[in-house]
DNA sequence: GAGTCTTGGGAT
DNA sequence: TCCCAAGACTCG
């Protein structure tokens, strides 16, 4: 059985005859003093145990398994590549209420029909029971639904008949979707939409990648339906992985609007029994196209003929605690088990996907032009150096904003910093508001009258004073979203501002409201972190002002730069997308900035073919693998000894580089201090045979068991 | 991971 | 001699 537990190992129970287990179903089974539900994953007679140990199952709780032998095969594919404890990852692919061993069939549409005896019996039998009888009778026929008795027949003839055993409930799946007859109609696609199109029909039925590299606005969706549409004539399913922002019922409402098919959706926000109820849809085949953030990779389809990965550059993609998984790689391993295509749809692809695509171990489907033939927005460079700002902004900024409002346009201004100032600074000293627990500075919350950690999400009141001098003059530093806000609603008091960022979407639901806000036409200003980077069409838009990204300019994360010209082509994007023209304007106090220079003179593909380059130069990923080991503990000293210890030991192997011990970017959080080992290699095999033995010297150290540690595989994230 | 067992130092 | 906490060990 596999556990979910933190342990690499199986355990041995024991099944009886009249228990038909397969691989891949729950049992309930007694470890240690309590009662845990695990996975069959092998079914032996074994002698690696003493028989005499062993303890027989609590119960079994499937007939079939809830993993099928193709999730076993992807989830165990899983835990081997990142090094995840089995148990813990089968359990993570199922819903919740699986994992807490709830009853399958409780959650199954049921249906009556006879037993063999009910067959049997003669007419006569019932004749005294006209109710009986009448029910006995259409059964006879055929069965009787749960919703269909409700109706049509008594509830308490059926249980007499149940009581005299002449019928039974049995489990009736739901039966899958109804194929519609002909592909549904859509727009008319350009020549690149329609190759691509073509290329996707092409890989049909067998397994391929496939990379849809389209500039924003050039109908990527429009693909993915046309793409979609003659799969469903032959009753396939297709399995649609988005962002977690991206996931908007604007989104779904478009799945749903064009194809007279079941369309389901699969997000953080669902309920435990919705959960459930979409993976019985999709186990079932009744739903067609379930539309879903990156767990949704784990569902067991009926019949999968496709897989799209939009955003596939979102770095939403990867999970970055517990099992480190990123859905875009887990995803191509499942479309290689089902034998069917994936298309990875992005205007700024991951370095990673462009490096296949260009290698041509990826079909490379590029989209350069917009759909309705509008230019994509022109950048403006504007020089923040000896200019008097109002508000963090540039006199020819305001005016062009000015300009645009009046024409009845909408202006989007971006601004990565959510909350009202970055930290609360002492005018007599100096001295700034910082996280007790964190090596970072506590963001201002004007509204909710707080200050917040946005790295480990402590809040605590405003301090009257400062904790240095005493002095009661502490003053906003810095500029967040709300601020610009409530500065742009002084500048413009006759023009309505919607705000977007985590804070202003909290709400269930209000994420909706503000984006209907925004498609009720009129000149508007809209603020916002990078939520608004994330896949919105905004047609009356024509104006982004990306307000400040010096800070971005200078990171030490080899990442940084993908990232920031990933972040500001999306931004831009958003403008020009209806039949007006778009322009982006750019403030920078680093205007001659190479980065900056590459992206708005010869957009993100020239970029990124350019930071493909310079990451072959450099041997970095995905000129090489990489591996991260990082140590958490309340001593900083703890982390380096453990660490150091784990460097001996990783230096033994040929095959690696290696970068560290090093303190982690952000050095300590949430009162824990954290540091950190990359491992490098050309050869990924070697890589993980070196991981399996360092792991497995890892787990006798005594350190271990003082300290946090995690290994996540092929990381996205440094800090 | 969580519960139980072992060990050893310190208090009574 | 007892008590407690930290660390080791085990779970099938």
């Amino acid at each position: 059985m596999a556990l979910p537990l933190p342990l690499r190992q199986h355990f041995d129970y024991l099944l009886d005859a009249s228990q038909p287990a397969q691989v891949g179903c729950r049992v309930r089974v007694p470890f240690g003093n309590r009662t845990l539900i695990g996975i069959v994953w092998q079914i032996a007679p074994d002698d690696s145990f003493a028989a005499d140990k062993l303890k027989p199952v609590q119960a079994l709780l499937d007939t079939t398994p809830v993993l099928p032998e193709l999730l076993c095969r992807l989830l165990s594919f899983a835990a081997e590549y990142y090094h995840h404890p089995l148990g813990e990852v089968l359990i993570s692919a199922l819903p919740l209420l699986l994992r807490e061993g709830r009853n399958l069939s409780d959650y199954q549409p049921k249906a009556y029909q006879l037993t063999a005896a009910g067959r049997a019996l003669d007419a006569s039998a019932l004749k005294r029971a006209r109710k009986q009888s009448e029910l006995w009778q259409a059964l006879l026929q055929h069965r009787i639904s749960e919703s269909l008795l409700g109706q049509q027949y008594s509830r308490t003839s059926l249980k007499q008949l149940m009581d005299k055993g002449l019928a039974e409930e049995v489990v009736v799946p739901a039966s899958p979707y109804t194929a519609p007859a002909t592909p549904a109609s859509g727009l008319k696609l350009t020549a690149a939409q329609a190759l691509a199109v073509t290329a996707i029909h092409q890989a049909f039925g067998r397994f391929e990648r496939l990379l849809l590299e389209g500039v924003t606005g050039s109908g990527k969706t429009e693909v993915y339906l046309q793409s979609i549409a003659s799969l469903l004539c032959q009753q396939q399913q297709v399995l649609v992985i988005v962002p977690e922002i991206g996931l908007t019922p604007q989104t779904l409402a478009r799945f749903q609007a064009r194809f007279d098919v079941p369309v389901l959706c699969w997000h953080s926000g669902l309920s435990d029994s919705e959960r459930l109820h979409c993976y019985l849809q999709a186990q079932s085949g009744a739903a067609a196209i379930i539309v879903g953030t990156r767990s949704a990779l784990f569902l067991p389809f009926w019949r999968l003929g496709l897989i799209i990965i939009d955003e596939e550059h979102d770095q939403s993609l990867k999970q970055q605690d517990g099992f480190r998984y990123h859905a875009r790689d887990l995803a191509i391993k499942r479309a290689a088990l089902q034998h069917c295509p994936i298309v990875l749809g992005s205007a700024t692809p991951s370095l990673e996907s462009l490096h296949n695509a260009l290698n041509k171990r990826y079909i490379h489907l590029p989209l350069p032009d917009r759909a309705a033939g509008q230019a994509l927005p022109g950048f403006e460079l504007v020089n923040l150096k000896q200019q008097v700002l109002q508000y963090g902004l540039a006199s020819q900024t305001l005016a062009q904003v000015r300009q645009q409002l009046a024409a009845g346009h909408q202006v989007m201004l971006f601004l990565n910093r959510r909350g009202f100032a970055p930290a609360l600074c002492c005018d007599e000293c100096g001295w700034l508001t910082e996280c007790q627990r964190c090596s970072a500075f506590t963001t201002y919350h004007k509204q909710s009258r707080q200050l917040v950690c946005h790295h480990c999400g402590a809040s605590k009141a405003i301090p009257r004073q400062c904790a240095n001098c005493g002095s009661t003059k502490l003053t906003p530093l810095g500029q967040g979203t709300e601020q610009l806000e409530e500065n742009l609603q002084q500048l413009f008091p006759a023009t309505a501002i919607t705000r977007l960022d985590r804070d202003s979407t909290r709400r269930k639901g209000a994420l909706n409201t503000l984006l209907e806000d925004i498609h009720q036409h009129g000149a508007r200003l809209i603020v916002g972190t990078q939520m608004l980077a994330k896949g919105h069409h905004f047609p009356n838009v024509t104006l982004v002002v990306i307000v400040d990204v010096d800070g971005a300019l200078y990171s030490s994360d080899f990442r940084a730069p993908e990232q920031l010209a990933q972040l500001l082509t999306q931004v831009a994007g958003r403008a020009g997308r209806g039949d007006k023209a778009g322009k982006v304007l750019l403030q920078t106090h680093y205007p001659e900035h190479a980065l900056l220079q590459d992206i708005i003179q010869n957009g993100y593909a020239s970029f990124a073919r350019s930071a493909l380059m310079e990451r072959e130069q450099t041997r970095l990923p995905p000129y090489q693998h990489l591996s991260l080991f990082s140590a958490q503990a309340h001593q900083a000293a703890l982390c380096q000894q453990w660490l150091t210890q784990l460097a001996e030991q990783a230096r033994q192997f040929p095959a690696l580089q290696l970068l560290g011990p090093i303190p982690a970017p952000l050095e300590r959080r949430a009162g824990l201090y954290r540091w950190q080992l990359q491992l490098y290699s050309a050869n990924r095999t070697a890589m993980h045979q070196a991981l399996s033995t360092l792991l497995d010297t890892i787990s006798q150290w005594p350190l271990s068991r003082k300290i946090k540690w995690q290994l996540d595989v092929d990381p996205t994230d440094l800090t």
